[in-house]
DNA sequence: CTGTTAGCGCATTCAG
DNA sequence: CTGAATGCGCTAACAG
């Protein structure tokens, strides 16, 4: 095990203080040419790492940004991430990552290390229960941005990178009245969820906008897991009038719920059709998707949320601290259809 | 914006000296009961945080390891990402993620970068086309264990956790040949690769066992791309005897290859079967997924490569360095049906 | 049981 | 143009 040599190393090497050093390697302009260049020689001979740890340490600056999700392993987030970690990389910036795994606790503690690493800026997409903010205004208050991604909370002084989903919603309702469907289901998410209470909304708004009265029956809702997703499925079915489209929460749900479907002996996309929330890219070489699927762009979404929190670290570079800006990004969700003709 | 108040704060409200602080803080048995409550009373009222960059630059250590893959949004690597974070946030450990997207400049400067950082310990699943293992030997020197992942590279004296595919294809081959096929094609990935060679090699061997002679004319290989996959699968379908089965280098390549088919006007699964290699957790509710596919178990490979590095790591803080012992895991591949009946 | 001191590696202010 | 001195926040060896 060999002792990673120091700046002090060099200095010594060299006979000259370790000040000079520090300014040549960065290529100050008051040190000698000379000088310069043999210290950036005796650097490279030694292999030279300069410690980020004492470096962060001492400016107070740490060049990582943090990003908290759910769960990589979901297609939907693992492209926010592969895109943002890009992005910061271009900026120079390393990436700390945290998994809340829908466990507000864990969430928690992950923030806490964030914040005792002095981060200089977060990207959290909250867990399905987080319901305690306390620990933002903290992290406000000392000054670390939070940007929120995808899933926000319901406050207002907040930066975030979302989805709106009503128009997407809207033309999924549409193509489908087009084709002639009157009741509509609905599979939901927990309604505690931000993304649930939109997809309710906008599915009502939807519908109303072809006067088509609400039927809450048609409404369901699972906690996301595999077996509440048939469940809900089931409950659909079971109705005296039973929805002939579903429009899902996302693709897993519809995927569960198009298994329940078959194992009914009915036809999904005949029988049933289905539009779903776009979380995995995969439909598009099935041989039965869904009709269509509402795409949320988790790259863009992904990227917009790294531009405003550089934004925002950047502009605390700044000596006048401007009032305060809340930035917002809306991508509007579109409908992309996967299939042209109708299996009828 | 608030100053994050640090252990001289907590030691003057309390006129005490800083390293009682400390001490009480971490629960040192020599100071009194009395001090060390006072102190995790003002501590909390404060919102005392320790500051960890001070703190893994005091102690040279920073409780963070990296991950380095090619794509973060590929569900291979995500699935094993997740796992592998999993595994750390346990130990309480932290997660520094790089991604080189199969640049071997990028892979080679996020190396530089972690070593900057004075990571604890790297996981890194090579990216396609590394040559240059030079900066390995540096961390080696330097005494920052490494743990190859999945894409390894043919060194001797390294730790990895890999999956050997031989017993995947073999079952894979059995399979094929028992359904009658004789004409097996293999689309493989670029010949550098390390799972190129071995599938290349498993494919071989696992024909052989049943006495069958190699046309290399039924052997096709592609850089992984879409273009290249397709045009691969378009030169087998021109031999004069094509292949009645083809086996792909893994999901996104049968996805691709299975394109072709059908664009011919050919039935997939019928007029040619395939068999690939698992990196989509999708097929299992696909309408006509290939044959088969050849589980590869990113979690899992992703959990042995954290265990060997954090053994790696335990094992340096003992005294007497004990001879260099490599940790090898080796998956077996195994072949998981996707369908029982054929579809003729 | 507690205070004093020193130092981790580096950038920076102040003196030459 | 260069060196000496300082301190970031924290821990630990050394004194009491």
């Amino acid at each position: 095990m060999e002792k990673i040599p120091t700046i002090k190393d060099i200095a010594k090497r060299l006979k000259i203080s370790a000040s000079t050093v520090s300014r040549a390697l960065h290529g100050h302009p008051s040190i000698g040419l000379v000088t310069t260049m043999r210290v950036n020689k005796i650097a490279s001979e030694l292999n030279y790492i300069p410690n980020k740890a004492a470096i962060s340490f001492k400016q107070g600056k740490t060049c990582t940004i943090g990003v908290i999700l759910p769960d990589f392993s979901e297609a939907f987030f693992a492209s926010a991430l592969s895109a943002i970690e890009d992005y910061a990389s271009k900026k120079s910036y390393n990436v700390f990552i945290g998994q809340s795994l829908e466990n507000p606790e864990k969430e928690r503690s992950i923030l806490e290390t964030m914040k005792n690493h002095r981060l200089d800026g977060i990207i959290i997409s909250l867990s399905k229960n987080t319901k305690n903010f306390e620990i933002f205004e903290q992290l406000k208050k000392y000054n670390i941005p939070v940007v929120f991604f995808d899933r926000i909370p319901g406050l207002n002084d907040i930066h975030y990178s979302a989805c709106n989903l009503q128009p997407g919603m809207q033309q999924a309702v549409d193509c489908l009245i087009e084709k002639g469907h009157r009741n509509i289901g609905l599979i939901n998410g927990p309604s505690p969820l931000e993304a649930s209470k939109e997809r309710l909304d906008s599915y009502k708004t939807a519908l109303g906008k072809h006067g088509i009265v609400i039927n809450d029956d048609l409404i369901v809702s699972s906690d996301l897991s595999s077996t509440q997703n048939q469940y809900a499925m089931r409950r659909l079915l079971s109705l005296t009038t039973k929805p002939t489209a579903v429009i899902a929460f996302n693709d897993y749900v519809a995927r569960d719920a198009m298994a329940i479907v078959k194992s009914n002996n009915m036809i999904v996309n005949h029988d049933i059709s289905f539009i779903s929330f776009a979380n995995l890219p995969i439909w598009s070489f099935i041989d039965n998707p869904p009709l269509a699927s509402i795409e949320q762009f988790p790259k863009e979404q992904g990227i917009k949320a790294a531009e405003i929190l550089f934004e925002l670290i950047d502009s605390q570079l700044e000596e006048v601290p401007s009032a305060p800006v809340f930035h917002r990004a809306l991508f509007d969700a579109s409908m992309v259809s996967y299939r042209v003709n109708s299996v009828a």
